[in-house]
DNA sequence: ATGAAAGCGCTAACAC
DNA sequence: GTGTTAGCGCTTTCAT
């Protein structure tokens, strides 16, 4: 790396001309209020003179931690993911804290590389969603290097971390509770496998919900590996056998395929068959008919993340605790009453 | 959170064990060669045995630059950018870079803010996405910081900096021989306002192509300032009124907005109307039809963003230049022989 | 209220 | 080859 072309002006420049030390100029920066006035309005007037700023990381050279908090997400493409880093980028600078992103990019592999990345970085604390989930390796790497953290979204409680992830349960309730009010008796599930720690609880809680409910309604599962082809093809292959009351696809994605298909097939949505989705991105208000969703309140579990993060810097050792934020419902036209 | 919060191991302690000197040390973690063969045994016990890792941040402290390339964009929820910061951190880590993030939150004055947070973290070069244009006053800050810069997406060309942007001529004259060719003789550009740097073009450039085929071809323009309620009041006004042979949308909300539009009024696609969108998020390949569209090359983009920014970062200093990387076709089922 | 001095963890110039 | 010495830009005792 060659050296600068323009001069960068350092805390000596601006202490020379002002005609004070560093260690004042030190603490006028940091607003240190032990200042005789006319030395502060010497040093500002140098500052601005120099265009001086502070270099936070050489200011933070001397303690152990930087004013820096770590993000490790699965990928940044979906919008669940880029909403969750621009919101705990938001609560971080609330807090004085800036924000380090990194993508795992699915990989547990480079999850774990990050993670040691964060340590050298020496950041203050890392929130980390993980790829699979909290049994995987990067917690233990987190753990190992002796870093402050919190696990989110798919993650099941853990005794290393504090755990914050969405609770479809009250959600589910909801939608349970409307589907079968207007009649629907025959209800078809989309899951899909991948996300290992969460579509389970989503499944078992809304099912949970329905048969408490009545225990008579019939409500059906298609749960594939991947979301292409294989995935298309279950829902089709099912639609061939048999038309559902309504369908809950479980991903965002399984939304789209399962509205699709019910256009392939003439059905009338929400006349013939209902749907509710999960997750929702911004296109859920642009289709037709739009699509009644159950929202992840992505918000509340950065704040909820970053909160327990800043405590858990600031020293609190606390046994950790799996907090869950309820998921809301979005009420929109693809079911009866939306 | 474990009780025992293991000490950091610094150069020293590793210096120590190893009964080694820090510089060798330092040599060692570089790689550089001409340290005795069995020194580096030493030394590599020792960091294993501590757990030592090289803090990036303090060995940066002495030059001038540390090797970090930030990345300002204006938001991170859409597919577009959530890609283009994923393929950024890509190749700048390919480089041995790491990528730092910042959402400008589409607010020009947090842009300004950032590009000062840039230079105090001493990065070694900035990829700044415009929330406007390169008109901004962010691409000031940076050249009065004196950053070096590269500049995507919603830029035009600029004397400070060298930009990167998507050119959609060649796939706009190849939907326009299409559509023309399938006997499409009306045609209707949906557009929004806010981008206000890039649409112009891409509305320009198909009208361009399309009058070159067949000037008596109608290209008509709906454009409005807001995504939400007015685009899709004026969408439907115009269907109202008349029905086209197509519909170019050239943001990918409209895509959905004008797919809806069809189906309300009982519009079969590609049959009676056919559709062309622009960008490619993952659900344009689950709906039906699937959605032709225009891809921007987000990879080509990013690739060339990083590779022209280490060019300016190793000092090259020629004079700055516009270049543009050629959007592709996607041919899928909402255009005839797609 | 202020400044001299001693670091933070590391690298680089220069002796040995 | 290796260690010694000086910093990088800042903060923080601790005298004054």
């Amino acid at each position: 790396l060659p050296a600068d072309k323009p001069e960068r002006s350092s805390i000596v420049d601006v202490a020379n001309l002002a005609g004070v030390s560093p260690a004042t100029v030190s603490k006028v920066m940091r607003g240190v209020p032990s200042v005789r006035d006319d030395n502060v309005q010497r040093v500002l007037a140098a500052v601005k003179a120099l265009d001086y700023r502070v270099d936070p990381m050489a200011a933070d050279m001397r303690r152990a931690k930087r004013r820096i908090i770590g993000a490790i997400v699965p990928e940044l493409k979906s919008e669940f993911f880029g909403t969750m880093v621009t919101k705990l980028e938001e609560y971080a600078e609330l807090a004085g804290f800036s924000l380090v992103v990194a993508s795992s990019r699915g990989s547990e592999e480079r999850e774990v590389m990050l993670a040691g990345r964060m340590f050298d970085w020496r950041v203050s604390g890392v929130v980390l969603a993980p790829v699979v989930s909290d049994k995987g390796p990067a917690c233990a790497e987190l753990a190992r290097l002796g870093l402050t953290a919190v696990l989110v979204d798919r993650v099941f409680g853990n005794d290393l971390f504090d755990t914050v992830t969405s609770d479809p349960t009250t959600a589910n309730h909801q939608i349970a509770l409307r589907l079968h009010q207007f009649g629907h008796r025959h209800i078809l599930l989309i899951a899909l496998g991948e996300w290992a720690a969460t579509m389970p609880q989503r499944i078992a809680s809304f099912k949970a919900a329905m048969s408490a409910l009545d225990a008579d309604v019939r409500v059906d599962v298609i749960m594939t590996q991947s979301l292409t082809d294989p995935m298309r093809a279950a829902v089709s292959a099912y639609f061939d056998q048999t038309q559902p009351d309504a369908v809950y696809a479980l991903f965002d994605q399984a939304t789209l395929i399962a509205l699709s298909e019910f256009r392939r097939r003439g059905w009338h949505c929400p006349n013939s068959v209902a749907l509710v989705g999960f997750d929702d991105p911004a296109w859920m208000q642009v289709t037709w008919p739009t699509i009644s969703t159950v929202v992840q309140p992505i918000d509340a579990i950065a704040r909820r993340a970053v909160d327990l993060l800043l405590r858990r810097i600031a020293g609190d050792d606390g046994p950790t605790k799996p907090y869950r934020e309820a998921c809301t419902l979005a009420l929109r036209g693809s079911i009866h009453g939306g």
